[in-house]
DNA sequence: CGCGCAACCTGTCTGC
DNA sequence: TGCAGACAGGTTGCGC
């Protein structure tokens, strides 16, 4: 689910929350949540310290602890990280009424909880059980991250030339390309259709045949894909919810994901679904051209001229 | 090395 | 209504 836009905005938002907050307590109800170490380990390395930072790098939430140590968190599919205080502590995401001693679907899928020192806690729930955290030294940090994460795309460093270096010789369908995190860092299933479609790429095309037209166009597309998801506040097709418990509206704005059997928006035909290694790939046939993989220049005859 | 795919989990929806 | 099966935003490790 979340993909960069949708930490991003979790990001923006907590961010001015949470820096100089003191962390109270850290209470891990899910061991798997931050394996290997047992929750009693973490919870006591976190207690106390004050948060001097929220930040992002490709889907990872960084959360900056005094004393040289950063918490490393990842949504994974279903993670949400939530501020609530007072009353929004039964349920942050729904406003529906509980009965009596019944717990809301965030309390049940509550995985671990930060209690601040000005009353406020911090929520990391998770229906589906794959995000995790993990603390991490300042130095351990860059290498956990560098052997994972490719260029940031919405930083100076990501530009056409640099994506035809990533892309150079590579025969993985371009959807894969962009799903694989230590290329672009951040794009994910929704966002790598988005981005396509407005590069008017084939998601089956090889990555290796783009031309320097089509590196420029990829580019623009996935800036573009990546800015309109944080300005529709993210994405939520299902459990999304932004820092303070909100759905975001990108859902609504999407061009082609999820939209299969609907007109393609630039009136060009109709969106199709495929199956691209494993995951749902939605495209326009008509304006998404595919490219013909690049032959290998050797021998090539001269050409005759008309 | 590059690539495709199953596995990790739980919840929800569809079709019989 | 009940139940089996498919499917879901991500990442990792394994096999070819």
């Amino acid at each position: 689910m979340p993909e960069l836009p949708e930490v991003e905005t979790v990001c923006r938002q907590l961010e001015p929350e949470l820096e100089g907050r003191r962390i109270a307590t850290l209470e891990v109800l899910d061991p798997r949540w931050c394996r290997p170490i047992k929750p009693a380990e973490l919870e006591e390395a976190v207690a106390g310290r004050t948060i001097e930072s929220l930040g992002r790098r490709g889907k990872y939430l960084l959360l900056g602890l005094d004393g040289g140590r950063t918490l490393l968190m990842h949504l994974r599919m279903t993670g949400n990280l939530v501020l609530v205080e007072g009353e929004d502590r039964l349920d942050p995401s729904e406003g529906m009424r509980l009965y009596e001693g019944e717990r809301s679907a965030s309390e049940r899928h509550l995985r671990a909880r930060f209690a601040l020192d000005d009353g406020r806690e911090l929520w990391f729930t998770d229906p589906r059980r794959f995000g995790e955290a993990l603390l991490l030294g300042d130095d351990e940090l860059d290498a956990h991250l560098a052997s994972r994460l490719g260029i940031e795309p919405l930083s100076a460093q990501f530009t056409a030339a640099a994506l035809g270096e990533m892309a150079a010789g590579r025969t993985v369908p371009l959807k894969s390309f962009l799903l694989d995190q230590k290329g672009v860092a951040g794009v994910g299933n929704i966002y790598a259709d988005e981005a396509l479609f407005r590069a008017r790429l084939h998601p089956l095309s090889p990555a290796g045949s783009m031309k320097p037209e089509h590196l420029e166009a990829l580019r623009d597309g996935v800036v573009a894909a990546l800015e309109a998801g944080i300005d529709g506040g993210g994405a939520s097709i299902d459990d999304y919810r932004d820092g303070r418990g909100e759905k975001g509206r990108m859902q609504d704005e999407f061009l082609v994901h999820t939209r299969e059997g609907e007109p393609c928006p630039r009136g060009d035909g109709t969106v199709e679904r495929i199956v691209v290694s494993g995951r749902s790939t939605y495209f326009c046939p008509a304006c998404q051209a595919k490219l013909r993989r690049r032959p290998r220049r050797r021998n090539r005859p001269a050409r005759r001229s008309a």
